[in-house]
DNA sequence: GAATCAGCTTTGTAATACAAAGTGCTTTTA
DNA sequence: TAAAAGCACTTTGTATTACAAAGCTGATTC
């Protein structure tokens, strides 16, 4: 018997990836440092849930300078948004008692 | 900045537990077998990630004998449905872009 | 008396998680 | 112009966790 935990996608089954995520979902481009700030994290720390996040597909990266000094954005892909809301109802039905 | 995530119950940051905990809030009394079958894990993972929330206090054990069989039951104290609720909260706040 | 069941515990391996320090490049600031 | 600081990482090192599989204990059914 497979049960809807194990539909939960493992990419976000994490606070801070949930975090990115929803962060993410309510805004469509979000600098690394405002993100770090967000989230409350070191750096190292969150560049490496994003980059677990990107590496899966789920984030893109852009890379430009702003003035003279560079500057990371970050968004949510379409398959990104599309696989977390799939993970949000897989959690809903979970946790509404459903088997 | 302490940020929501930052609130999210640690014992519950796992699939495995959120779904032993969602068991256990619809149903008071649940055996070690059930639980297995109805998770679908392996006997020394459930009893690993149990002893988590037992060690928590958000899960009581009992055990006593069915017929001639011993028979170990869970019910998710009453700190551990609180902790929850709470947990689940925070998961639908964080969840709705709230920082 | 061998196999089975219940419920663990142990073992071993592998995958995270995290902070802190280091890195490379650029830009302010003293 | 040398030092400090910002950005965005990467590396390092340690510690925790996850998990399957095997072992184990005590009782039981064949």
């Amino acid at each position: 018997m497979k049960h809807l935990i194990h539909t939960l996608n493992k990419a976000f089954d994490h606070r801070v990836r949930l975090g990115v995520m929803a962060v993410l979902m309510a805004n469509d481009l979000v600098s690394f440092n405002d993100l770090k700030e967000a989230l409350d994290l070191t750096d190292g720390n969150l560049a490496s849930h994003v980059a677990a996040l990107e590496k899966a597909g789920y984030v893109t990266v852009s890379k430009q300078f702003v003035g003279k000094k560079p500057n990371t954005t970050y968004t949510a892909s379409t398959e990104g948004k599309q696989a977390f809301q799939e993970h949000l109802n897989a959690l809903e039905k979970l946790l509404k008692g459903e088997s």
